[in-house]
DNA sequence: TGTAAACTTTACGCAGTGTCAAGTGGCATC
DNA sequence: GATGCCACTTGACACTGCGTAAAGTTTACA
């Protein structure tokens, strides 16, 4: 432990995190990252084997500092299908800016990579789960559409919650987060329950 | 131009688009692509200078041999906006099964190559005046939402229509192709439409 | 004084892209 | 039949970025 009491480690966490945020995802290099820290290449490699290994910890470490158990703690609590489903897309929703950057740098190198597709896939399996719930909780109150089975309907919203389309609407179309929210939150509504 | 009358350009376009499509996208190498020519790793450089420009003219070449204009044709000679809004959905919808491979290859290299992030974009730009096209036959039926304008309506769509929607669904979620379609367009109308 | 842990420095191996220069074989033209 | 061009081959090389290896430095602690 250097200067301050912070680690070597979680120093170079937060500055591999911060260059990423400030764009050029794919091509934030390993020396980038290690001169950002303040500390030698190899000394990223003393703590992250590799590459995928550094954005898989940054990953959970910026979901443990932006504590997304607690932003989907409402949606949890929601007494009525239709109350889940919308927490749950404030939570999921508003949470994608904050981890954006990470997701992008994980999913540009996912086709390469297969450590971090792994890393990817389970993200979205867990993604996946949150959907489930919701559209059994929808399913409890009677409240979804019968022409399709409750898998069709985690289908159908876990690709509508996909980070590629938070991207097209929000960073390509220039969609405020807002209204990406509220948008999104009437077209899962359309998309599953009986009645508009 | 060598054996039979075949342009090596050709052969190396179409080598390349058969590698793509038995998967391993972003892994195909100039020296695969070259060794399944039939040619020299240098001979490929000399009908594209960069491993983008290939792809690129890939790309093309799938355009011009599946006919994308004429599976448009349909959507452009429709008379209703519902008619017109569904031709689009088939058209589009089941051109994406076809390039497929090679988008995905252009999308993999667009973290890291402007070149081909270029391409991608104008792809896309090209997929939007569609979506644009059948949100103003919809809106002449007076049949789009008045909550929201054209242009909304038009991102909404796009970002339906987009290749990870395709994705998640067909791939990761094992829909049908049939399906796929089907949802969509029940999705589209739901979501453009004053009433589902 | 010794030693162990954390880090630095320098160097290297490797894959893949793109470049360069010197061939080679066929085909056309004079 | 020599000349020359064209498309292509061969083999080498520079460059980038990842990951590895080995030896040295600093600090802290016993």
């Amino acid at each position: 432990m250097p200067d301050d009491g912070v680690s070597t480690r979680e120093r170079i966490l937060r500055a591999c995190w911060a260059l990423l945020e400030q764009g050029q995802g794919a091509k934030t290099r390993m020396s980038d990252i290690a001169k950002a820290s303040g500390v030698s290449r190899q000394a990223v490699y003393l703590h992250f084997s590799t590459r995928a290994e550094l954005l898989i910890a940054v990953t959970r470490f910026v979901d443990a500092e932006s504590d997304i158990d607690a932003r989907l703690a409402a949606s949890r609590a929601a007494t009525s299908g239709l109350e889940r489903l919308d927490a749950f897309l404030d939570a999921w929703g508003n949470y994608i800016p904050v981890v954006h950057p990470v997701c992008r740098a994980l999913l540009d190198m996912a086709p390469d990579d297969d450590a971090a597709k792994l890393a990817w896939d389970d993200r979205m399996a867990a993604l996946r789960e949150g959907c489930v719930a919701a559209v059994l909780a929808l399913k409890a109150d009677g409240n979804l559409r019968d022409d399709h089975d409750e898998a069709a309907a985690a289908d159908l919203l876990w690709t509508l919650l996909s980070v590629s389309n938070w991207e097209s609407l929000v960073e390509d179309c220039h969609w405020s987060q807002a209204r990406y929210i509220e948008e999104m939150k009437r077209l899962a509504r359309q998309a599953l329950m009986p009645t508009g």
